[in-house]
DNA sequence: TATGAATGAGCATTCATTCAT
DNA sequence: TATGAATGAATGCTCATTCAT
């Protein structure tokens, strides 16, 4: 195996087992474990269990953010980009983390390089959402004078609330993504 | 000092402290401090400090709540509950965590007794948030065929999300809550 | 036990475990267990293992030089401090280390602080053995002329060299202390 | 390069790395790039660290002892002898240590292997300082009933610490043998 | 009841040593 | 023979918890 092929292994078995444990509670002996080495060998790729979570957490965007763009990047019209988009979320939730955990945070480990690093992707996120807006406009489904910035609201609402609490109660057959879309742009208003 | 007062002193102080250092790195001498009184005393009144952090937890999820419920228990039409809602929840988040702390958790210290509590809450706000659509539905602002979840969850994304960068900018006076109930009632479709 | 006690207490058993097993052999464990306490317990005294060494070394040499300047400020004369002086020695060589150990050094620990004291005691020995050279002048045992710095090495030669040997070979009676004297008074040649 | 090459060049790369940064300070790694070759290779030639360590240490003695001797065995007079000598520790206290360090000992490392090496070189050289003081008595330059053993201790006094002295505060112009070997022959004293 | 000095279980990290190449 | 990636035993230190006062 190569040295990078090595470094992911570590990666992808520390952000399993962050995931599960949290950072504290995830011991580095877990993380060599889950991975098949040694504890010693983690610090020949990583120089502390703070920087091997940050490592991790940063290539987990990383590779989130990788899958996402391709469907930001497609060829394809405003409807279904988002219809993807939001499959996509669901899938990822479904995955990656229960609902309840996606409320909770403690500032302990939010290092300021983590949090421009989430920012970042954030911000990206962000981006693509307000240019698939601006798609909208321009192929004539979305209003002129729509404000980009509350309708993106909307669209992060509902994939973090609402596909979470599908993704809880395990109900992916009761999602109508037409629905959503159809009530993002007639409105809930009489 | 009553006993329970004295109860709820140490609650608030390790409640502050917890959310200022996060679990971990928030030290039982520190809540003691905070509070006033010795290390042991809070022995006297809690178990561990695992315990501490979920009554803490709980207990402000209730005042939180508290402080909610009369909005929405307030005898004011639809527009004014949503509006006074959403006021609400900025000044909360103001006071409480930061934007990008509240996308970040670490599954550690999730008990299932904390989760279970945490869902109460939520499915209470979920379903005042719910009573607040049938009211508008009622008053005929709201269609009739309105999916409530959708809605819902749009309008926790407003104020997680839209509210939260707000809040991070400290751009309050930007802030039309006018503008935003009209997004909502109708759409952002042409 | 009052606080100062226990902390003396402490250096005392750092002291011994240091000097019987050396820095990096000497566990935090040994050090608390000769001490019988608990590990923790030192460290509401000591800061880490690095400054428990300094401290105990620093407070040896204390005690070290209370003990020996009551010699040279006692009010006999040059001979019989000397003789004390020498006395003296032995019995701390006979405690305290071995002649072999007195030779080797390993520049690892000798931080600047303990460098710093301990270039300050030797300093203070140096200026005893200089003024008790002054004295002999006066009293017209040595020469006018005599080189201090000479006569003090050959004091310190015989204190460390001569005694340490007897020392190591439990030679006690052996030891001539007047015989010492007179040679270095009369020297060696014809 | 020959494996008896190999195994001095390692050696003194040891003694090297050993006498800057003590012995556990000192990594097998430091030692490796020290030398020019690979960490794997030392334990070709050397059972463990410890036992590089005795090797190189003891090696040491030996060369050292080797400069010495000549002098011993060197067909000049008893004065000539003890100036050279004390010339000759002159320059190897500039190249090889510091003053304070040389006071200072740690028993960990002093093994029985070790201690006993040690005491083998200090016994030669006790014993060429012995045969010295015999030299001079027949030279006539000493008295028949010189206590040699005195003698000694003084003229290891004079090298280690006034000798150190000069060797730490860079005063070899300062240094005047004739003077000192006539305050070992002549006295103090009046 | 209130305290804080004392405790020791628990873990990140280092580095001498091994062994496949 | 020479190497250095991989290893895991070993230990300093932290801090929740206890309990004598």
């Amino acid at each position: 195996m190569s040295e990078i092929d090595k470094r992911q292994v570590i990666l992808d078995s520390a952000f399993q087992v962050f995931m599960k444990k949290g950072f504290h509670n995830a011991k580095m002996a877990d993380v060599a474990e889950n991975a098949g080495i040694g504890k010693g060998t983690i610090y020949e790729y990583f120089d502390s269990k703070k920087s091997l979570f940050e490592e991790s957490f940063i290539n987990n965007l990383e590779l989130g953010y990788n899958d996402i763009r391709s469907i930001f990047e497609s060829d394809i019209c405003f409807k279904d980009k988002l219809t993807n988009y939001l499959k996509f979320k669901y899938n990822y939730l479904s995955v990656q983390s229960s609902l309840a955990e996606n409320f909770l945070a403690h500032g302990e480990l939010v290092s300021k390089r983590i949090k421009d690093s989430f920012m970042l992707y954030m911000a990206k996120y962000y981006n693509h959402l307000n240019l698939l807006v601006e798609q909208g406009i321009r192929e004539m489904v979305l209003k002129d004078e729509v404000d980009a910035e509350i309708m993106v609201s909307c669209i992060m609402g509902i994939s973090n609330n609402y596909l979470g609490i599908k993704v809880l109660f395990k109900k992916e057959n009761e999602i109508d993504y037409e629905k959503i879309i159809n009530s993002l742009l007639c409105g809930f208003g009489k």
